[in-house]
DNA sequence: ATCCCGAGGG
DNA sequence: CCCTCTGGAT
């Protein structure tokens, strides 16, 4: 089984059972994409989904945002992972946008990774999911999926595993690409307990492949 | 005890 | 490279 081979597998086999991957952040415009964003970090998609509301109706743009305290903002988020580093991030991140970027959410990654508490996981999100960009976010999920089918082989960051993934896949299926893998590790490939039984890539998996020897 | 769409700083 | 931040779910 060449490498080749299981890109090549991987590709047909969510373009015909999810071809519409997409993110589970809730959002209705970049601004409100980039704080859930950065909130998710360390955090489930579905408890961020639970607190932007409130956030986005005190907050409802960056301008606002930018004014806030940050005890308020900390009150809103602070059932998220670190509510500390995230309310001043997040500020910071509004802020950036108003006065280096005119209030609108740049596309190239580098300069989104100027923006206070956007890294590089969280710009290629952004330039990806608004800007449909051939940018590979590397997250925990797809880190962990690509390295145990084998789409990655001994990628020991998440940057050596955006290199090689962006490397093998097509352009314009990376923005997809990059929410195939994401949530086939949410819901089959569980960081803890895989269900394998239901995994339709079995046949390509490295992983697999080695539990069936033991 | 381990994991969740990490980032910043030393 | 390492460490810290740090709440909720399983």
């Amino acid at each position: 089984m060449t490498k080749k081979e299981r890109y090549d597998f991987l590709i047909g086999y969510f373009l015909e059972h999810r071809p519409k991957a997409e993110t589970e952040l809730v959002y209705t415009d970049p601004y409100e994409l980039a704080v859930a964003t950065i909130l998710s970090a360390q955090c489930t998609d579905k408890r961020v989904n639970l607190i932007t509301p409130a956030f986005f109706r005190k907050f409802p743009d960056a301008d606002s945002l930018s004014h806030a305290p940050q005890e308020d903002v900390f009150e809103l988020i602070k059932s998220c992972s670190y509510p500390n580093n995230k309310a001043k991030n997040l500020i910071g991140m509004a802020k950036s946008l108003i006065k280096d970027f005119s209030g609108v959410l740049p596309s190239d990654v580098e300069e989104l990774m100027t923006i206070p508490g956007v890294g590089r996981k969280t710009a290629n999100v952004l330039a990806s999911v608004i800007y449909k960009k051939p940018a590979m976010a590397v997250d925990t999920h797809v880190f962990r999926v690509s390295a145990r089918i084998g789409l990655t082989t001994g990628a020991k960051t998440p940057y050596q595993a955006e290199i090689q993934l962006v490397k093998h896949i097509p352009e314009q299926l990376i923005p997809l690409a990059h929410h195939w893998l994401i949530l086939h590790g949410r819901y089959v490939c569980i960081a803890r307990k895989p269900k394998c039984p239901e995994c339709g890539l079995t046949s390509v998996c490295k992983y697999y492949q080695l539990l069936r020897k033991e």
